[in-house]
DNA sequence: CGAAATAAAGATAAAAGACTCTTAAAACTA
DNA sequence: TAGTTTTAAGAGTCTTTTATCTTTATTTCG
């Protein structure tokens, strides 16, 4: 469904958004241990975010990344479009190219609802929302948060 | 969202339910002709369907494969569980093992109703009701229908 | 300015998915 | 039984995604 490049890229992004990290510098590194992810990787995933203006990142002593706006005005949808593109979101269930309302496959109706769904999720799903179900409820954004040691 | 061989399976089974191939034996080849796949890669897809009794095949001289079940008895998600398996309709939106109700996710209310929605699909499309709309309204069920020469 | 810390960039490697090529096995036909 | 046709199976290739390793550029601090 997602790209696991992208899956980083948004827990990344909410990792940002928990009261704890927002508005300050946060090492690459460390959001790469927190989450699981390995650095290098991390640090090419944060960099697109960056060039699409969704994050700010400063390097050298004391720097790192951080959000490059409020929390609720980054939808999670923002975050799939820069790394995943809009594919998800417009292509045909079996891949046939031309797709539509007037030329559809047998599950184009079907499956325009889904992705319509699909589509206001994460239209719908502001870091600060998802950060406020992390931080209140103590859900998950990585593995095994309650197994580490 | 599905693979590609998933794809070609669900193409081939709408394929062999529309009424110009119904209870014939038709050769895989042609099947790959008709359908734009490799025949090689197609022969192990049919193969695997095969398998799990969504179809039959013979080898030899007038041999072929053919739906091993009447057309309205055959799902979408019988041939999505065959080739790519449950894990499109249980998987967590951001790949965190063991996300469910008790230990969600922040996305997992939410993407649980899509993919409630997307099983919902699947197991609603019996082949006949999916030939049907390829065979009625002239559906597409491989690319460029109607630019090939 | 020099040293240390940190992100960025480039090259490489590993894994998975998609596809091909070749050979084997089975079924029909004469 | 011999020959032909067709699916089955095994091994190999190509491409994309994911991840790592190394070097470079930038920033801060003393």
């Amino acid at each position: 469904m997602l790209s696991q490049t992208c899956i980083y890229g948004i827990q990344t992004c909410i990792f940002l958004a928990l009261p704890e990290q927002v508005e300050k510098r946060v090492r690459v590194s460390t959001i790469a241990e927190e989450l699981h992810i390995s650095p290098t990787f991390l640090s090419k995933i944060v960099n697109q975010l960056v060039q699409v203006g969704i994050l700010k990142s400063v390097r050298g002593v004391s720097g790192g990344t951080w959000l490059a706006k409020p929390a609720q005005e980054i939808k999670a949808v923002d975050i799939v479009l820069a790394i995943d593109g809009n594919r998800i979101f417009n292509e045909c269930l079996l891949g046939l190219p031309g797709c539509n309302d007037r030329n559809p496959c047998p599950f184009h109706q079907q499956w325009s609802n889904v992705r319509l769904q699909l589509l206001a999720m994460f239209q719908s799903s502001t870091l600060d929302t998802l950060a406020a179900k992390v931080n209140d409820l103590d859900l998950r954004i990585r593995q095994h948060k309650n197994n580490d040691h």
